[in-house]
DNA sequence: ATACTTATATTCTCCGACAAAAAACACGCG
DNA sequence: CGCGTGTTTTTTGTCGGAGAATATAAGTAT
């Protein structure tokens, strides 16, 4: 497995299970609290010091996490004034550490909706990419990732691991360093839905067909046909989405 | 203060004229050395005590400047190791922050052709969209920026602004938070591409006419023909770039 | 009422010390 | 010699305290 394909599956690449320092969870709690709107944009947090007791730490370990949340753009410090959030507008909404955060609580509706806007436009057009530019080792990856999908189903975490490798996979065989990116910001979104989609035990559409559609498109070389396939891919997930949101 | 961040104060926010704290300094410097290539992805930065003797300030905020790198994924500590750089995959290529480090140096050719690329798969989209989502208001502030931009042209500081007012109400009119946060990645990528071409004075082609007929089309609620024109624009853009870029 | 000065709250910066982690090393044992 | 084991050492992680800088708020004089 390449690191481009970790990224996407947004493993760590070393797959230790070694205790974070305090920085680092202060700054993910208070970023939880911020996206998810229990800070509203506009409004000042608690001092650096409050936020340390409330948190059994030091003020040196909280201006670190601020720091971190500032340079996602999320908040912003001023002397006298104190620490206020930003508005919506000025966040990252593509930095997948802030689209993990989000998904800590229900996104809003018009917000997965931009998300799957954006794959109708992003994702057809790099399956047709990578029909064109693919290499045979590109393919053998995608061969084998289908495969343990295949055998696996969705509903299971080692098909949904296939599914993702197999995702990263063609955006790899795309060669173009941006749309991996992009697609590891996606993919973090991505991930969220699959998992709500079976935690609600919805039994959606298992799409290995079309899976199995779109690496024999790629294979072929026929951009159009798997820009077509992915369209499909992509609209399915979108109507389980749906179905999952509305109770 | 480089030459780069000239022309994005420039085009920034007026009142900018605040000192910044030290650790963003930092923070900064250290950044564009690690995207610029100075400190390659593996090896390991000068120790904090070093680095901080070095830039003649504490600990502390070589620390928090540290924190703010390691918030963007561009650096990893851990003890007795020391900080290293990350491998470039695990970059989010899409922070305008980063894209505006990187472009302190002339970036590699592979990612000037994925940036168009992308643009090539976003941005005709992202027109479609307009046309058919757009508001009065929104078309409104379109024009008034495309009357800008033909007074002005694109050659004075002006003119460029009222460029990217004119896409950012574009974007704004596809009603899609995503695409608004993707394209303000693009646009740090754009206003360096711009400086770049006008800095050599290669004189490239003045697209007002072209910015005319995308207007019409949106304004038409005309989505095919606004995605053509898009396309034509940013291929304009892509033989300027790379007539600059030869030499 | 306006302009200027002062007070005040908050972040910003610095310092020095100790704790914790992980690699490197030394050592003993089979 | 090879191998586990404990020790050393280096580097980041955490802490508490202190003063400086800054921008609002309040007060004062004209």
């Amino acid at each position: 497995m390449t690191v481009i394909e970790k990224v996407q599956k947004g493993l760590s690449v070393a797959n230790t299970k070694k205790r974070e320092p305090s920085h680092t969870t202060i700054s993910r709690t208070l970023g939880v609290a911020i996206v998810t709107g229990e800070f509203e944009p506009g409004s000042v947090l608690p001092g650096e010091i409050e936020i340390a007791e409330s948190y059994s730490v030091s003020r040196s370990v909280v201006r670190e996490a601020l720091r971190m949340l500032s340079a996602r753009g999320l908040i912003e410090s001023k002397p006298k004034i104190g620490t206020r959030v930003r508005a919506r507008e000025l966040w990252n909404l593509l930095d997948p550490t802030l689209l993990e955060w989000m998904f800590e609580a229900a996104p809003p509706p018009h917000f997965v909706r931009s998300l799957f806007e954006l794959r109708l436009i992003v994702e057809p057009a790099a399956a047709e990419l990578a029909a064109r530019k693919k290499t045979a080792r590109q393919l053998a990856s995608m061969g084998h990732a289908l495969e343990e999908m295949a055998k696996h189903t969705l509903s299971k975490p080692e098909g949904q691991l296939a599914d993702q490798e197999f995702h990263a996979a063609i955006l790899e065989a795309t060669d173009n360093e941006m749309l991996v990116s992009l697609s590891a910001s996606i993919g973090a979104a991505v991930r969220w839905t699959t998992y709500f989609k079976f935690r609600n035990n919805k039994k959606p559409h298992d799409p290995i067909e079309e899976h199995r559609a779109l690496f024999e498109a790629i294979a072929d070389g026929d951009g159009e046909r798997a820009r077509a396939v992915t369209i499909k891919l992509i609209e399915q997930a979108e109507r389980d989405t749906q179905r999952v949101l509305e109770q």
